[in-house]
DNA sequence: CTTTGTGCAAATTCTTTGCACCAAA
DNA sequence: TTTGGTGCAAAGAATTTGCACAAAG
């Protein structure tokens, strides 16, 4: 738990027992887990944890830098602690969602546009994992 | 709406009045609109549409390939009825869907895993488009 | 007729909001 | 104390479901 507290710290983020066992799920469950997975995962450890502090944990998260978001899962906000650029799959069948790191980088570059200021991109992909297809 | 008429066949789609007007706008109006804009968009001339039809169509759209589901806009489903790789821009602040067609083709490449079988690719870019930054 | 499509209303799910209480500085 | 954080309950928004009626073949 000190660990996940001095990293709220590094993104100036105020550590409370709440976001400090947040961020400590999030350090060591690499599922890119969704508002609920985080609440489940946790409450009962914290009985009087509420989903409420879980969807303003989070926002303050992202708003800091400390996790992004994902946009892959049309149900649910998903949420990554890794910040460096890199890809995402989802099985259609399971819904997890896991990292895909050999993506060469230069697809990550943002490109120019005389229309519009870009600056995020998010590359995903999707189709069925192994476990769901049965090997 | 001849036009949308045989669109639909070339996808196995029966026409009704309904899913012809459905991908009539689709085809005219090149927005990646929501469920609800379509809803919107049609209903003046159709009173008796309901929201229902629309998502039974565009479901079963997205069944048939004639149009694609984006995954950008964590508010609301967005549809494409331009199935050709290319990526999508959405403005944070207004929230309208662009496509962004000057992309290395390379970078829709499924890349290839032993874990997963990739057959997806959705390359979304955000940012705040020129309208809303004020020039 | 028989099958398929449509549309209303209700239900479900995810997320946000308002407000009172708790905790830290 | 004063500010910020938490948590409950209610509200809101998007989507799905159940079912009856309409349309097409």
């Amino acid at each position: 738990m000190l660990e996940a507290h001095q990293y709220l710290r590094q993104f100036s983020i105020k550590p409370s027992v709440q976001r400090s066992a947040v961020m400590n799920f999030l350090l060591n469950n690499r599922i890119h887990p969704t508002i609920d997975e985080i609440y489940m995962a946790l409450s009962p450890n914290m009985p009087t944890l509420s989903k409420t502090t879980v969807y303003n944990t989070l926002d303050l998260f992202v708003e800091k830098g400390a996790v992004r978001p994902l946009v892959i899962d049309e149900k649910n906000a998903r949420y990554d602690v890794d910040i460096s650029a890199h890809a995402h799959f989802m099985c259609k069948s399971c819904g997890a969602v896991h990292d895909i790191f050999n993506v060469n980088p230069s697809y990550f570059t943002l490109p120019q546009s005389d229309k519009f200021n870009i600056n995020a991109v998010e590359i995903s992909y999707s189709g069925i994992c192994n476990v769901c297809k049965g090997n």
